[in-house]
DNA sequence: CATTTCACCTGGTGGC
DNA sequence: TGCCACCAGGTGAAAT
């Protein structure tokens, strides 16, 4: 379901829910998946600890936590550890009150201080939830770059030499953080670039298109709070808007909306592919 | 190493 | 209404 917009949306409604709040008791389900690291440790390891901040890295969800023991937290305060959270296709991250009756595939409730509850409910498993002690081991980061950040020629070296399809390029997580299918898909299509294009002889000129392509439409969906494609919600439940402004993405077709040619799908990478013919070469 | 294919899951949709 | 085939925004292991 969600890629760096919709991760991003649900991490800063997060974070201004659940910031300074306390973790009084973790509750994991027993079912095999989607723990990355064993229930009962992410439990223990999460009790009593604050949450100093929480923010997205490419498609994972970071709570940086405090220390289990002062009751008072300072500004500035080093993370002792990290709860990290990756919502695969059908993941949602959720506060609610206590009280509120929990649905089907809940997979994690933690209790907090101020009554709250934060939730993980994900009916297909695909998220995984890994839990970190920073003074045991290395603190979490993408693999990737961040398409926000990275200049023109990070940006082109990444792509240098590939041999494969420019979408299955874009959709490499190792290469850039973040980007999906949906955001691969719309970004080539407003830089004019026909997905199958082999990575590696895009020339520097189309690169540049796709990298300020990209930043453009993952900016551009933030603002609108993502894209609600199936039943992507944000941390208070409310779905994001767009998936209105989707050029190709779902339209197969259907009219192009530059130039009313039919919207082709394909195949690539095992993904369900979309691009207008006419605009993209 | 780079690349491709497939399994992992449940639920929604559309055809009959 | 019911049954069934097919599709889905992601990833990582296994095969090539």
């Amino acid at each position: 379901m969600p890629e760096l917009p919709e991760v991003e949306t649900i991490a800063r409604g997060v974070d201004a829910r659940v910031r300074g709040d306390r973790v009084v008791e973790a509750w994991f389900s027993g079912e095999r998946e989607p723990f990355k690291t064993p229930p009962v440790r992410q439990a223990q390891g999460l009790a009593g600890r604050a949450f100093l901040s929480v923010y997205r890295a490419g498609k994972h969800i970071v709570c940086a936590m405090g220390p289990a023991a002062d009751e008072r937290l300072r500004d500035g305060e080093q993370a002792e550890a990290q709860w990290i959270v990756h919502l695969g296709m059908t993941g949602r991250l959720l506060v609610t009150t206590a009280a509120a009756p929990a649905e089907k595939h809940t997979h994690a409730r933690l209790t907090l201080k101020s009554g709250r509850e934060l939730r993980f409910v994900d009916p297909r498993r695909f998220g995984r939830l890994e839990f970190r002690e920073l003074q045991r081991g290395p603190a979490f980061g993408a693999p990737g770059a961040e398409p926000l950040e990275i200049g023109a020629a990070a940006f082109a070296a990444l792509f240098r030499g590939r041999r494969t399809s420019i979408k299955a390029a874009l959709l490499n997580q190792k290469l850039l953080a973040g980007v999906g299918n949906i955001y691969a898909d719309e970004s080539l299509f407003r830089a004019g670039i026909r997905p199958r294009r082999i990575a590696g002889r895009l020339s520097r000129a189309e690169l540049e298109q796709l990298r300020q392509a990209l930043k453009k439409v993952l900016r551009h969906a933030i603002r609108l709070g993502g894209s609600s494609v199936n039943d992507y919600v944000d941390a208070e439940g409310e779905r994001g808007f767009f998936q209105l402004q989707h050029f190709v993405y779902q339209r197969a077709g259907e009219p192009c909306r530059r130039c009313a040619t039919p919207i082709r799908r394909i195949v690539i990478a095992g993904r369900g592919t979309h691009y207008c013919p006419a605009c993209q070469h």
